[in-house]
DNA sequence: ACGATATTTAGATATTTGGCTAAATATCGA
DNA sequence: TCGATATTTAGCCAAATATCTAAATATCGT
């Protein structure tokens, strides 16, 4: 949970995670987004996969990346429900992500 | 925006937010809950205001920390929203955050 | 005005992070 | 097997971050 706010802090990396919310794409194509190197992206994929907010899946020469959707929303919806902001109450239509009864009083 | 995130990256600044939802505090108070020097203390309350997500309120000779809730919304929800995760459709009670339109296919 | 208390600022240091280039690895097609 | 393509690993560097101690600042009570 931690490593995913580490990921969620840097902008390539949160933009890329919004690339991926529309379609599973590969490498080279996210790359492409993004005005630095291969290399570079490459390690903030490593970041991404470490948090678990990506799946990487090799299909011939190219890896294609996907977004797991479920892992964010449990870290996001989780901190939001901590503070009592927004969510809960309904499962929204198309959730991918676990129920998680609503914690009301959560300190530690 | 970005700040926001930078700032929520670090466990013991999350945590400091956390404590301060229940009750607005002093910077020596809520030093107590944490294993490191008062400066240091100081210096994520430093990241924390520059991100706008606490106030400070001097009285006396101590300063009060206070969460400003709706920006964390905002971020949060905002964020949350453009995946589609939970979140949106009704203003929870209580909210102090902006109303903000659903903003449904937003990219760039 | 003095001493005590609360907090921040200054300055130093170690670690982490984000970036690059060059090289290694893996797979495809001919 | 060879060459091209996709991606990662290795190695380096500069800037940012988290931490500390010591010192500065501000305010209270006497």
């Amino acid at each position: 949970m931690n490593s995913v706010f580490k990921a969620l802090a840097d902008p390539t990396r949160r933009k890329v995670l919004e690339l991926l919310r529309q379609r599973p794409m590969t490498a080279g194509e996210l790359s492409d987004h993004f005005p630095v190197s291969r290399p570079t992206m490459s390690a903030h994929f490593a970041v991404l996969r470490e948090a678990d907010l990506i799946e990487a899946n090799k299909i011939g020469t190219s890896i294609t990346y996907q977004l797991k959707l479920s892992v964010l929303e449990d870290a996001l919806l989780g901190f939001t429900q901590l503070f009592g902001i927004g969510a809960a109450e309904r499962t929204p239509a198309g959730a991918t992500g676990s129920p998680k009864p609503t914690r009301e009083g959560a300190d530690e």
